[in-house]
Parts: C-alpha cells; structure tokens; sequence
DNA sequence: TTCGTTAGAGTCATTCTGACATTAAGTGTC
DNA sequence: GACACTTAATGTCAGAATGACTCTAACGAA
C-alpha cells in the first residue's frame, strides 16, 4: 500500500473524476467458547497513510485500469490480507462527497465469506487482525467503514437463501450442528435442533454423505454436503481474481 | 447531452481513473388494454454520440464531483427525460473492462419507481420513449444496458417487501384490484383476489380509508393508503436530488 | 454397566396457504 | 321495476409449513 498507482494527491486531481476504490467486508464464524454461540468476525487492517493513519480499516485499495471491480476486490485482499475467499458479492457502493477528508472517493464495498478453515490459517500481525462484529474496537473504523460493516450484517441477515451463504462459511463438510451454529451467529438467537434438521430435509440444497465426524464426546453426527443450484445473476467468481 | 463534463476523450484519458457514470432503471406500469394484464414499461433515450449513436439507452450521465451519487441519478435522469420518480434505490455497479468500446466505463445503476399519474405525464419524442418490457425493440440496447435491465428485474421480483414498492407504483390512494394488478405485474401470473386481500390485511401496511371509487361499472371498490415503516438502510432520498 | 450428552426421528397443535363458494353492491338492458 | 352481469368483499375447508415438545439411538467417560 505505499505507492498507489492511479491515486493522485490532492492537488494534482482537482476536476478529475472521483478516485475509485473497492473495500471488502469478510466475514468468518469462530467456535464460542465454553460452549456458547458461535461468533461472526472479520478481519481489518491497520491504516499506514493519512487519512486517518492508524485506525482500522476494511482491506482493499484502488481499482486498477486492467482488472474488472470484483478483480480489483479479490486482488486488493489478497495483497493486503493473503486471504482468498470462496464467496465474493457486491455489497453497495459508497459516493458521499465528504466521506473523505481530503479527496472525493467513491468505494465499492463487497462481501466475502471464508469459511473456518480459512480463518484459521489467517497470520495476525500488529496491521492485520480479526474482530468479533460485537468487539468494542470496531466502535470507531476509518471513514464510513463502519456504516459498510452494519450494511454488509444487515444484509447477511436478510438474505432469503442461507443456504449458499452458510456452507461457504463451513468447509465442504460439515454437520448439521455446525451449520446451525452458522444460522443462529447470523440471526443471534438458538433455534430448535429438531426442527432445523427438518427445514434443512426439505430444502433439497443440503445432501447426507456417508461419513460420520469421529473423535468427539458422544454419538458421532453425520456429515452432509451442500448441493445448491446455480448462483446470483451477478455474483463474482473470485477465482477470476 | 452534448457537452459531458468529466468524461474526457479516449486519448486524454489514458492511465487516468476509469470514467464514473450513473445510469437508472425508471419502472412504471401500465394499464393492460382489453382487460388483460398490466404491464412494467420504462423510458429509454436514444444515443447522440459515439459509441452505440442511435440505439436505445438507460438514462443517466456522469458523477459530477459537487454530487453524491444518488443525487447524480437524480439529477441526470431529470436532464434527460424530466422525469423525478417518488423512489430511487441502487442497484448495482458494473465496472468490466470491456463494457464500452472506447474507454473503460464504470456505471453504477439506480432503480427508480413511477406511480401511474407520473407514468401518463411524460413527454414523449424522437429520442425519449417508454417501452413495455417485453417489448421487441428492448432486446438490442445500448452497452450492457440489457443485463441491467434484466437486473433490476430480477432484484423487483426478489424483493421481500412488495407493499412499499407496489404503492409506490400506484397514487397515494389505491384499490387493491389496483395493487393486485401491480403484484401480477411484477409477478408474472394472475393472483386469487380473496387470498391476496386476506394476505394484504396480515401485513398491517396497508390501512382502509373510508373513501371509495366512485365512476365505475361495478360495485365502488374502497380505496386503501400505504402506511408503512422506515426506509432501508440505504435507501436514497429522491428529494435531494 | 451406568450415566451424561448429543444425534436423530416422531408427535401434536397452531398457523399459513391455495382453491373455491357465497353474499353484497353497483351498472346496464328490457 | 325486474333481471342479468360484473366486481367487491367475506367465508370455508383441506393440505402444507411451523414451533414446542417427547422419545429413542449411539457414543465416551466413569
């Protein structure tokens, strides 16, 4: 991040378009402990450049001339967190005049899921590190990261297919209570073993393997595999970036 | 549309930031004739310049630095057909590298409702027209401006909520034959009337007024008044544009 | 072997939904 | 004025979906 192509300072880029940047909300789920609810997080980034050097911010970095937006997206997270998520959605795009204190910016803000392995094998260092959603330090982000951290939640919440989004939080396999842990970190609040089992049976998305999760307490849970249809009109494929 | 501001020629604009432009998706709807069906039409503009002169576009233009982007949608859908819809929301932005032949052009689509009275108050002329959107002439339009099109249907279609969108299309007051119409519309099958009014009376978003339609041929049907909640999160407010 | 815990299936009452019947209230025709 | 016709509005009923709950199966730990 210190020499970004196609950023002008301030003075050079009067009447020139709105710099155009694209901003990433990732969302992973981390086990509770002591047995309480699983939690959504997300990683930040440290802000080394004026504005706003110091304070936490979303991954992500200018749109270059030779990549479409959901390229710019992955590639700027890549750079910036080493991360590579298998899910990757436009969120919103952000165009206020003043969100920036010293340039017009225009952010395109996308949504990516990792799924636990994923967040696992994330290195922290003292510019990159993971946040619960509920963590006090996520009070105050760079710029209006924070209005695009409610929006990305507010939308994952609403999302009328969870099935897609639940499983690309989990790894290929994954039981049935670890998918529910997924639900009930989205909606915050318990739901009823039985009955979710039940829904799930009928939404025809989620198929049972063969195989069982051994090495646990008690009666080892099979594991199932999600068969879902075809994504969004629009949806990105990150392997394209 | 003669003199764009921002929008620099192709050798100009060589390793500068990619072009930002707004573009919307204004729905109406329209009386079926013959007791058939409604109908969703939008206002296209027929290009002037290069490229694509001559073929059928979406409204819009470029961001101008001292506007948001909402207010860009608003302003430039005013500029070049005079409409000013009652609802604006974005939908999307577009940013692949060869979306237009001569220089790389991001656009970020609004969604834009017309109530009925709106709709019948246009000026139409060689280079402004609405059309049905099954029409014929809708298949080879400017850019992307299809997919975008066929976009914000899709996104009207999925939408959780119709009440605040289905009154949006109709006046202040309407009779829930009309906003049956609006839902078939949207839809795209015929709706029980019994079940949708039994439906409509759960949703508590709609309120009686003790007003009826009067003129008619049949029993005077009552007229009923949207009364809903809060706006999304994001949603834009036209009235600043 | 017993106990504690989780997996997974089943039960039951309530609510929601689609299909359809019935009554109410106006206009136009003879 | 009687009647047919059309739409408005309410009611009924069966099947599907949902929430709360019970019951049995299968493991590890003691």
């Amino acid at each position: 991040m210190s020499s970004v192509p196609g950023w002008a300072n301030v003075n050079e880029r009067r009447n020139l378009p709105p710099a155009l940047a694209v901003s990433t909300v990732i969302l992973g789920i981390r086990e509770g402990h002591d047995g309480g609810p699983d939690k959504l997080c997300l990683p930040l980034v440290r802000r080394i450049r004026q504005p706003h050097a110091g304070l936490w911010a979303l991954p992500g970095g200018p749109v270059d001339a030779s990549e479409s937006l959901g390229q710019a997206a992955g590639r700027s997270l890549a750079d910036t967190t080493g991360l590579r998520p298998s899910y990757l959605e436009q969120l919103y795009t952000f165009g206020d005049i003043d969100r920036s204190p010293t340039h017009r910016l225009v952010t395109i803000a996308y949504f990516a899921l990792l799924n636990a392995d994923q967040v696992g094998a994330t290195v922290q260092d003292e510019n990159v590190a993971w946040f619960d959603i509920d963590d006090p330090n996520m009070a105050q982000l760079a710029f209006d990261h924070r209005k695009i951290v409610d929006y990305a939640l507010w939308r994952l919440r609403n999302k009328t297919e969870y099935g897609q989004i639940a499983h690309r939080l989990l790894g290929e396999r994954f039981t049935l209570a670890a998918l529910r842990g997924v639900y009930e970190a989205i909606l915050g609040r318990r739901l009823d073993p039985a009955n979710f089992r039940r829904t799930l049976k009928n939404t025809a998305t989620i198929e049972a393997t063969e195989e069982y999760l051994a090495g646990g307490q008690h009666r080892p849970p099979r594991l199932y595999r999600y068969v879902g249809h075809g994504p969004d009109p629009l949806e990105v494929d990150p392997s394209q970036g």
